[in-house]
DNA sequence: GCCTGTGAAGCTATTCACAGCT
DNA sequence: AGCTGTGAATAGCTTCACAGGC
């Protein structure tokens, strides 16, 4: 059985949880505490783990390292994965900035951008180049992945030059929904679509639900 | 019967999509049509529009002027919501610029920082005041929604001051769960969860599933 | 006692399938 | 024929509940 996209998402929370937890010089957890943290129950954090074939002690609860050993292993790949930005605007600029905060596992080595102004520069310590160039370049470096930050009007014909360039994974702030082929992976980070929902449930007074894969 | 949340994120898109049909002249449309364009199917769209009380007919599809009416009703406070920013960094700064070209319901009115260089000042037509301003400010111009973009570490502090100036709703893109009280609607925004996962499902070659409501 | 691991039950969300209309 | 509206079925996710171990 495979795991699902909200597992997924919950396996990387417990990570970041677990490194804040070994910071602090804890060498065991039990499932409630880390539910706790991550807003999960312990039970759904038992299910997660199980996944993982598991490690835990009924005495102890789970050991930290072993916990975190057993996730980078399952969520990340072997090698650092490289990941392209598309759209240098404002968004853009400031997400390149929030992953270059050391990534352990993923990179952004190239960005790309229609504006002339703003292509053969380098922000952040990336590249920028013109959007020509982009299958040369994610070819050559071996980029799988990408963040697209383009306007709503640029977002098709950005996710089909990166689908054309064997982009497997995009992770798109695009107002519009994107259409790709089968075995391309799209993740929609639709900040109006958010805030409306919050707007909404918050006349309601409604509590969000327990946190999942997004 | 509540809607769930994934179909309010939905009828957010479908809004966003009718707009566009209206405005390249379409009066009407088919449920499989808004569909195609949603990346959902077309029963999906009619369980979605069944809960506004709908207005199809058989012949011609709904009527797009219609549905826009309603959706909007559904959606939308009568009266403009206010929005408050906390964390005016690099992140805050875009997403305000994103959000001030006109959203007609939802404005971002006041910006917080704990940074004193920052604070008063005015940033995209928005005035920046200091971390203690928050209650006063929010009570005044009646806030009641809040867009947290500030580090992990200062995310728990500025939300349990948001909750205290009476915020009921918070779009956080912090990379750490928030404890709010119940009642309170938190929608989080993880960019670093969501990049891994579009590694992990990207490496599978799988496709995303069908779009729902985050 | 309180923990983990897990089958089974319960919920929620989506899709099927078809009656009814035009 | 092709569409909407909707009860019924299915699939997917979460929680219950308890056996087994410390």
């Amino acid at each position: 059985m495979p795991p699902s996209e909200r597992t997924i998402g919950r396996l990387s929370l417990y990570r970041r949880l677990l490194k804040q937890a070994a910071a602090a010089g804890h060498e065991h957890v039990y499932s409630h505490e880390l539910g706790a943290r991550a807003g999960a129950t312990a039970c759904q954090v038992r299910r997660d783990i199980m996944g993982l074939g598991c490690a835990g002690s009924p005495s102890r609860g789970y050991k930290v390292k072993t916990l975190l050993d057993r996730i980078e292993f399952y969520l990340d790949a072997p090698v650092v994965e490289r990941v392209a930005l598309v759209g240098v605007g404002n968004l853009g600029r400031a997400i390149l900035s929030f992953f270059q905060r050391r990534r352990p596992k993923l990179e952004i080595t190239a960005a790309f951008d229609s504006d002339p102004w703003k292509t053969n520069r380098v922000v952040q310590g990336v590249r920028c180049h013109a959007m020509a160039e982009l299958e040369p370049v994610v070819r050559e470096q071996g980029i799988r992945l990408a963040v697209l930050t383009v306007p709503a009007a640029a977002a098709q014909e950005a996710a089909d030059a990166l689908v054309a360039a064997g982009i497997t994974g995009i992770l798109s702030f695009a107002p519009a929904p994107l259409r790709v082929p089968l075995g391309v992976f799209v993740e929609d980070m639709d900040l109006a679509m958010s805030l409306e929902k919050v707007a909404y449930f918050a006349r309601r007074h409604v509590r969000a639900p327990r946190r999942g894969g997004k």
